[in-house]
DNA sequence: CAGTATCCTTTCCGATACTG
DNA sequence: CAGTATCGGAAAGGATACTG
């Protein structure tokens, strides 16, 4: 193996490892999707991921928000009110997340059938 | 929100989890990278992922042999040699693979600087 | 050479109670 | 309403020793 092919396998492995990083764990992936319909307040991003818990909910948006994916804005007022949109830079992962999405759906029709609608409903987040 | 809404966004998390369970964890995009280049045996996977244990080794190949994601050959003979190739439906992870690389790069790039050579590297498993 | 078994640490995540 | 703090279980992953 030469040196160059041990530099682009690490660079493979960092830029697949790096965006699992931001979009990998088990919530962030629906919130993205949520904001993608638009900005949301907590309690509504809790609303429609009903299974979610506050700490997770706020764990994932900071994971986000630190990422550059999410904006966090508070409105000064009681009682608080805070709303997330994503970024510029966040929509563009939609990219690698309708990849992600069109493969597993595909992936599970192969396995359980019933391969109807699969682009559709993958595409489904687009304005 | 309407059913149709909440079966979009279930479809959309599902698909996206299926996938992340095929190509996630820790090792399995750089053991499907490297057999980008070619079927490999055992031997050669450690040597080319160095600091993989056996163990992880043998559980993500069993895992991707699950999926259908790569064949294991066995040669009877002494000593063993065994033998992994992505299958065709393996090769279906690339552009969702590649997608995942080319965001990372430019990610990191975006957080690090140096922006130079993104693209080549991450089609470098290209044929 | 390829794989298994065991033990251990770390990380992720859920449940619950609480605060401004 | 939004967020924090703490506890505990489950799962992923690493180290090591062993087998055919």
């Amino acid at each position: 193996m030469t040196k160059e092919t041990k530099d682009i396998q690490k660079k493979y492995q960092v830029g697949v490892e790096a965006t699992l990083e931001v979009i990998g764990g088990k919530w962030k992936p629906l919130i993205i999707y949520n904001l993608m319909t638009g900005r949301k307040r907590t309690s509504e991003l809790r609303r429609l991921i009903p299974n979610i818990t506050q700490k997770m909910l706020t764990n994932q948006l900071r994971g986000l928000e630190n990422d550059g994916i999410i904006t966090r804005k508070i409105y000064k007022q009681v009682p608080p009110k805070v709303e997330y949109e994503l970024t510029a830079y966040g929509w563009g992962l939609k990219g690698a997340l309708d990849s992600l999405c069109y493969w597993g759906e595909d992936h599970l029709d192969k396995v359980h059938g019933d391969k109807s609608k699969v682009l559709e409903e993958c595409n489904a987040s687009q304005n």
